[in-house]
DNA sequence: TTTTGTGCAAACTATTTGCAAACCG
DNA sequence: CGGTTTGCAAATAGTTTGCACAAAA
């Protein structure tokens, strides 16, 4: 494990913000300048692939990542697009498998709402 | 409605299958060859704003796009990006929303598993 | 005709990759 | 040393957009 690599997942283990790989980037930067665009991407793609962190497709936005390594939902604003962990609930995968009787390997659950500072705004047209 | 946009829209409505746009572009083409991806990018973004169709993101691939209005989860094959409608849960929701004390506006569930054609070919590395 | 939509091509965003030099063990 | 990783820059994939012309209301 390289320097950068470790200073990429402190970034996200350190906080319980889900992150895009440009904040990452912005964030590591700031401790260590040379760090190249390239090499946030790979390491995050490395950490992903070893379990250490998990990455949140979302849509028509940038990918956030998430250092919480077990299946959860997630409470998304749909204007700002912050996310939230939710707890998870007990037997929902298990309810699907045996309802349609195929094994399942994850899941993806993502609960949409507009958070309390983006209702302040506006929200009409 | 334009010819183009009915067509799209037709290809959409025709069948269960949950295509990308490229797929969609493809098939279009077929029946009119002068279309313009662009064309049809416009077309079901505006399909989705409508609410005439729902566009589903998907795990680095392009998005699909899916006949079915009415919120319901998806299964979706990791290896091949297959996806089938799953019946909608009573109270999935509901229960978030209670459980949380939020409005919820909608959600996007995935469940990942692999189909048996996927299964068939290979499962080890 | 007045608006709206189309085809084409260029632009954009997020992400991936080839390569030579730097790093790690 | 010898494989891995980096930084850089160019390449990609998917999607969006500006514009002049064509179709629809």
């Amino acid at each position: 494990m390289t320097r950068q690599r470790q200073l990429i997942y402190n970034i996200i283990a350190a906080a319980p913000e889900h992150r895009t790989a440009e904040e990452i980037y912005d964030l590591a930067r700031a401790e260590m300048p040379s760090l190249a665009r390239g090499t946030v991407y790979r390491n995050l793609g490395l950490l992903v692939r070893d379990g250490e962190i998990r990455k949140l497709e979302m849509a028509d936005a940038p990918a956030r990542y998430d250092r919480e390594r077990s299946p959860h939902p997630h409470l998304v604003c749909q204007v700002c697009g912050r996310v939230e962990d939710l707890p998870a609930p007990d037997g929902l995968m298990e309810g699907f498998a045996a309802a349609r009787g195929v094994a399942l390997t994850g899941y993806d659950l993502k609960l949409y709402h507009v958070c309390p500072a983006c209702r302040g705004k506006r929200h009409g047209a």
